[in-house]
RNA sequence: GGGUGGUUAGCUCAGCCGGUAGAGCAGCGGACUUUUAAUCCGUUGGUCGCGAGUUCGAAUCUCGCACCACCUACCA
C-alpha cells in the first residue's frame, strides 16, 4: 500500500503511437494545443434555437456560430467532409468542404482522429436530410486525442472499464451522463426544500477523533503534527445534534460518510448522506416530511411520482404505510398472528426454525427485530415507515413514553431496501450516558460495531437540548431508486475498485 | 467471507470434439463535394488475464492465482 508509485506504463500500442507521430508533427508545426478559440454555442441551444427553421430560410441568413467539442464520428468523401461533435450538450453535425476552408485544412482534417478535440465557426444549414450543419468557415484541432475511443457502434459496454475510467463511459454513453446530471438535480432538489423551509446548511468534520453516529466498523488515519489517531466519520448525527444544542435548531448536510466494510452493488466504503435535524419536532413529523420530500424531488426531477425500478412500479403519491415490525410480520405472513408476535417463546421458536442466531439476552423488541429482517424487510416494496425499533439497536433514539423496551423511530423501506431511519432524538443526558456505557461495554465485549463513550456529547446534552426529531438518508441508494440504476456503482462517478494489475 | 459466470486486436465480439487466431469498427493507403454506424477497394495490428500441469501439440482440457460481474452474508 505504501509502495512508491509504477512509472507510467509506455503504451507500445500501434494506435497510439501513429498519433503520437501526429501531435509531434503539430509540436513542430507551432502550438499544439491552443487556447485561445471561443464557443459561443452549444450543441443543444442551437437545435432548440432553429428547430422550426426550414434550410431555404436558414441558409441565406448565414447565422455565424462558433461551437467546439469532441468529434465523435467522422465521414470524408474526397473534397467534403461531415464530423459530429459532441459538447456538454449533445451533439451537432459539421461540413467541412475544400471550396470552404481550403485543400490544405481540408487535408489536415482528414488525417485528424475521433476522440480530437475541435473548434469550428461558420454558417447554420440544414442538409438534404434536414439535419442542422455547422457549415466551417474555419476548422482548428484544439486537443489531440492519443487514444482511441471504444468502437462508435457498441460503445462501451464492459463494467469494469466503465467504473475505473468514468471518463471515457461518459464520453461515450449518453445514459450515464444523464444518471449523472438526475443525481446533482436530485441533491441540489433536497438542498432547495430543506433551505425553503427555514433549514441551515452546515458542514462537520469528517475526521473524527471518537467515530460515532452510527454502529459500523471506521477507517483509521493519523495527524502527524498533533501524533493522535483520528478516525473517518462514519455519521455527522453527534456533531449536528451539539449544532441544536447551540441553537442552530433546523440544521441539514449533505455530505460522505466511510465504513470499513464490506463492497456491493447496494455499498461503496464512501456514500452520501442526508442528515437533517429540526427542534420542537418528533418523529411522526419527520415521516410526514420525508413522504413529501421524497414526492417533491420525483416530480421535480423526473416529473412523475410513479417510478419504475428494476421492472417494480412504485406509486410515491400514496401515502406511505406506517406499521410497526410485528405489525408488518403478521401483514406478509398472515400464518404469524399479532397475539403470538407478542410473545417472546413463540418469536424464539420462529426464529429457531429459520435458524437465526439469538442471544439469551435478546428482548421481545430485539426478537421482532430478527424476525422481521429474516422474513418481511424484503417483501417492503412500496414505501413503508416501519416503526418503534427495539432500544437495545437504537442507543441514540429517545425511548417510548409507553414502552421504554422500543424507541420512537422509523426507518423507510422501498423495493425491499431501507432507505431512510429516523427518530426523535434522545435529548436526557443521562439516559446518553447510560446506554453509551453500554455500547462500550459491548464493544469491549468484542463488538466492533458498538459505539464509543463520547463525553464531549454527554456534555453537550448536559447544557440542555431542546426536543428534537432528527433522520438520515441515503443519497446513493434514493438516486439508485430514480434512476433505476442496479448498482450503487452506477450512481458514484468514481466507485472504489481493487488496484489494478 | 461463501457460490456462479466472465477475461481473445484500441473497442464490440466469433473461435465446435485439442492441430499454434478471425470478423466488424478504429488505424494506415486509395476513390468519392449533402454524409450520418457513410460507402467501395487494399492493408497493418495478438504474451488468447497470469502461472503451472496433461499432451507429439493448449485460446480450447485440469489445477492454482488475479481482476470484474451477478447472487448471498453485514450494513445505509
Amino acid at each position: 500500500m505504501t509502495e512508491p508509485q509504477q512509472p507510467p506504463q509506455v503504451d507500445t500500442n500501434k494506435i497510439i503511437e501513429e498519433r503520437r507521430a501526429k501531435l509531434q508533427a503539430l509540436r513542430e508545426n507551432g502550438q499544439a494545443f491552443p487556447n485561445d478559440a471561443r464557443r459561443t454555442d452549444l450543441a443543444a441551444d442551437l437545435h432548440a434555437a432553429y428547430a422550426g427553421k426550414e434550410n431555404a430560410e436558414l441558409e441565406p441568413a448565414a447565422i455565424k456560430v462558433a461551437v467546439a467539442g469532441r468529434m465523435m464520428l467522422k465521414r470524408v468523401m474526397g473534397k467534403a467532409s461531415f464530423a459530429t461533435l459532441q459538447d456538454m450538450s449533445g451533439r451537432i453535425q459539421v461540413y467541412v468542404q475544400t471550396d470552404a476552408v481550403g485543400a490544405e485544412v481540408h487535408e489536415a482534417f482528414k488525417h485528424w482522429d475521433l476522440g480530437d478535440i475541435l473548434a469550428v465557426e461558420g454558417t447554420l444549414f440544414r442538409t438534404k436530410t434536414n439535419e442542422l450543419t455547422v457549415k466551417a468557415q474555419s476548422i482548428r484541432l484544439l486537443a489531440k486525442s492519443l487514444r482511441p475511443l471504444p468502437e462508435k457502434f457498441h460503445g462501451l459496454t464492459d463494467q469494469e472499464q466503465k467504473y475505473r475510467q468514468r471518463y471515457v463511459d461518459l464520453i461515450m454513453n449518453t445514459e450515464s451522463r444523464a444518471v449523472f446530471v438526475k443525481r446533482s438535480q436530485i441533491v441540489q432538489g433536497i438542498r432547495e426544500f430543506f433551505v425553503a423551509r427555514g433549514y441551515l446548511e452546515v458542514e462537520t468534520p469528517m475526521m473524527h477523533p471518537i467515530p460515532g453516529g452510527a454502529a459500523a466498523r471506521p477507517f483509521v488515519t493519523h495527524h502527524n503534527a498533533l501524533d493522535m489517531q483520528l478516525y473517518l466519520r462514519i455519521a455527522p448525527e453527534l456533531y449536528l445534534k451539539r449544532l441544536v444544542v447551540g441553537g442552530f435548531e433546523k440544521v441539514f448536510e449533505i455530505n460522505r460518510n466511510f465504513r470499513n466494510e464490506g463492497i456491493s452493488t447496494r455499498h461503496n466504503p464512501e456514500f452520501t448522506m442526508l442528515e437533517f435535524y429540526e427542534a420542537y419536532r418528533d418523529y411522526h413529523y419527520l415521516m410526514d416530511l420525508t413522504e413529501t420530500l421524497i414526492r417533491e424531488v420525483a416530480r421535480k426531477v423526473l416529473g412523475t411520482t410513479t417510478v419504475t425500478y428494476q421492472g417494480t412500479t412504485l406509486d410515491l403519491e400514496r401515502k406511505f404505510d406506517r406499521l410497526t415490525m410485528a405489525q408488518a410480520i403478521h401483514q406478509y405472513h398472515p400464518e404469524h398472528a399479532l397475539d403470538d408476535l407478542a410473545k417472546v417463546d413463540y418469536l424464539r421458536a420462529a426464529l429457531a426454525r429459520h435458524e437465526v442466531e439469538v442471544f439469551p439476552t435478546d428482548g421481545l423488541g430485539m426478537l421482532q427485530l430478527k424476525l422481521f429482517e429474516q422474513t418481511t424487510e424484503e417483501k417492503l416494496i412500496q414505501p413503508t415507515f416501519i416503526i418503534a425499533h427495539p432500544t437495545d439497536v437504537s442507543p441514540l433514539a429517545r425511548a417510548n413514553d409507553r414502552d421504554p423496551s422500543i424507541t420512537d423511530r422509523f426507518e423507510l423501506f422501498m423495493t425491499g431496501r431501507e432507505i431512510a431511519n429516523g427518530f426523535s432524538e434522545l435529548n436526557d443526558p443521562e439516559d446518553q450516558a447510560e446506554r453509551f456505557a453500554a455500547q462500550a461495554k459491548a464493544k469491549e465485549a468484542g463488538d466492533e460495531e458498538a459505539m464509543y463513550y463520547d463525553a464531549d456529547y454527554v456534555r453537550a446534552l448536559e447544557y440542555g437540548m431542546p426536543p428534537t426529531a432528527g433522520e438520515g438518508i441515503g443519497i446513493d441508494r434514493l438516486v439508485m431508486l430514480l434512476t433505476d440504476s442496479p448498482s450503487i456503482r452506477d450512481v458514484i462517478l468514481f466507485p472504489q475498485m481493487r488496484q489494478e494489475d
